[in-house]
DNA sequence: CTAAATACTATTG
DNA sequence: CAATAGTATTTAG
């Protein structure tokens, strides 16, 4: 399961406007969000250590349980500011398996000196680990920072091969506390 | 509107 | 190691 389909964004406002209710559900892999008329909106692993406290990110809308799962071939419809979408896009060109650094991004996207906005967006999407900010990682050897914990940003990253033996943020004699995060991720 | 808070980083002691 | 200045954006008040 990969995004397939380029997701379309919206500002906030406007989201908020057209989708005053929002319907949100579980299945075998996913917590997930939708609108109305069946755009995901807002995603993360059910394993992920209470996925539901994504919904807190929704708090303009009316939220609604709902017994679904999520659809084989989902369209996405997510909602930031023009300088998120424009974090988010690049993030979804970082291919599996790789890893950069918050400056990296920053740099790719010609803003050298706006690391730390940069990494604030990377750290505001909705959708992990679809968008893939898992794949950000700090300089000089350091994991960085993930909403979902430390633990689920290194098993996500080990599982897709990332060597992170020399990584500092991992630090000696605490490898258990990572090794030992027992969710699974799935095939996304 | 202003002020505070950031999933950062290079530099300095 | 810790502290911090620099930085752009978002959010809270």
């Amino acid at each position: 399961m990969t995004i397939q389909i380029k997701p379309q964004f919206l500002s906030k406002d406007v989201f908020c406007k057209t989708y005053p209710q929002l319907y949100y559900g579980v299945d075998d892999t996913w917590f997930f969000i939708m609108t109305g008329d069946d755009k995901v909106c807002g995603l993360t692993l059910k394993a992920f250590p209470n996925p539901a406290s994504l919904l807190r990110s929704f708090k303009n809308h009316a939220l609604i349980e709902q017994d679904m799962s999520l659809p084989q071939t989902p369209s996405y419809l997510l909602a930031g500011t023009p300088f998120q979408q424009r974090v988010w896009e690049a993030l979804l060109e970082i291919p599996r398996g790789i890893v950069m650094s918050y400056q990296d991004l920053a740099n790719h996207l010609q803003m050298p000196k706006a690391v730390r906005a940069v990494a604030n967006a990377v750290g505001a999407n909705p959708v992990s680990p679809l968008i893939p900010c898992h794949r950000i990682v700090g300089s000089r050897q350091h994991i960085g920072g993930y909403y979902w914990g430390l633990p689920a940003k290194v098993t996500l990253l080990r599982e897709e091969g990332v060597d992170l033996s020399s990584f500092k943020g991992l630090p000696m004699g605490r490898e258990k506390e990572y090794r030992g995060s027992t969710f699974k991720c799935g095939d996304y």
